[in-house]
DNA sequence: ATGGTCGAGTATCGA
């Protein structure tokens, strides 16, 4: 199985580069992040096209997430779960997929240290957690996938010193996505590399991309028996060239079935 | 010179 996560900052821009890049790297389930759709205009005709069902979470304008599978989708679950505080932002969607829980998820920028922002993202990850523990079955192996907006270790970011009291690299950041992984999910791509300057992430300005200035925020997570059978993972920097990209780069990773 | 570009929508704001 290849599950794929890529924030496509946009879908109506980028629809055909996303379509493009289904018809070279065929992932069997994409996460898609900042749709920036409202439901009713995601193109869901257009990836039953490609052969993909497919849920989508958006209020229009801002964020909104997707899930496309070539396998039957089944439970989904829009935002958190019952019983956690409702999200405003459309952030989450979660789903069943060929066997395997999967949540496409686009955690908050945060904006600045100590902003009212920094906190919601802080407690956005905390109550991702209490989603995954409310929510998962013990039998059925969990893929959280999307933009994390936390880059996992200083190795993660172009230039450690240049992140300073920036968010992306803080403490309490990286305590947050620790704590969620400490629940039971590993970074798949670092399972199958440990280079530095492997990035997921360049700012449009300044050719950030081109310099290599980037950062590695955009993961796939996943629980232990799927960990034992990750193949392959790559950040696909193709589809970050080109006409009109995303400035985020896909991540797929495969799975022995 | 501490910016630089995109995408939302149409003046700025968010990333």
């Amino acid at each position: 199985m290849r599950i794929a996560t890529w924030n496509v900052n946009s879908l109506n821009v980028r629809l055909p580069r996303v379509e493009e890049w289904i018809g070279y790297a065929h992932p069997d389930v994409l996460c898609l992040q900042e749709t920036k759709l409202a439901d009713t205009a995601f193109p869901g005709f257009a990836f039953e096209a490609l052969g993909y069902q497919s849920v989508h979470h958006g209020g229009g304008r801002w964020n909104g997430v997707a899930i496309l599978s070539r396998m039957p989708i089944s439970d989904v679950v829009y935002g958190f779960c019952e019983g956690l505080e409702a999200d405003p932002d459309a952030r989450l969607v979660s789903a069943t997929c060929g066997g395997v829980r999967v949540s496409s998820v686009y955690v908050p920028n945060g904006r600045s240290l100590g902003s009212e922002h920094y906190a919601y993202k802080l407690s956005w990850l905390d109550r991702l957690r209490r989603h995954l523990e409310a929510t998962a079955d013990a039998r059925t192996p969990v893929a959280v996938c999307g933009d994390f907006n936390v880059a996992p270790e200083d190795r993660d970011v172009w230039n450690p010193a240049r992140f300073v009291g920036s968010t992306h690299v803080s403490e309490p950041e990286r305590a947050a996505l620790a704590h969620l992984q400490a629940w039971g999910l590993e970074d798949a791509f670092r399972l199958r590399h440990q280079e530095d300057r492997l990035y997921t992430y360049w700012d449009y300005r300044a050719g950030d991309f081109h310099q290599h200035r980037g950062m590695r925020i955009d993961l796939v997570l996943v629980s232990r028996p799927m960990a034992e059978k990750v193949t392959y993972a790559l950040v696909d920097r193709f589809a970050r060239k080109g006409k009109l990209p995303s400035d985020h780069a896909p991540l797929l990773v495969d799975f022995e079935d």
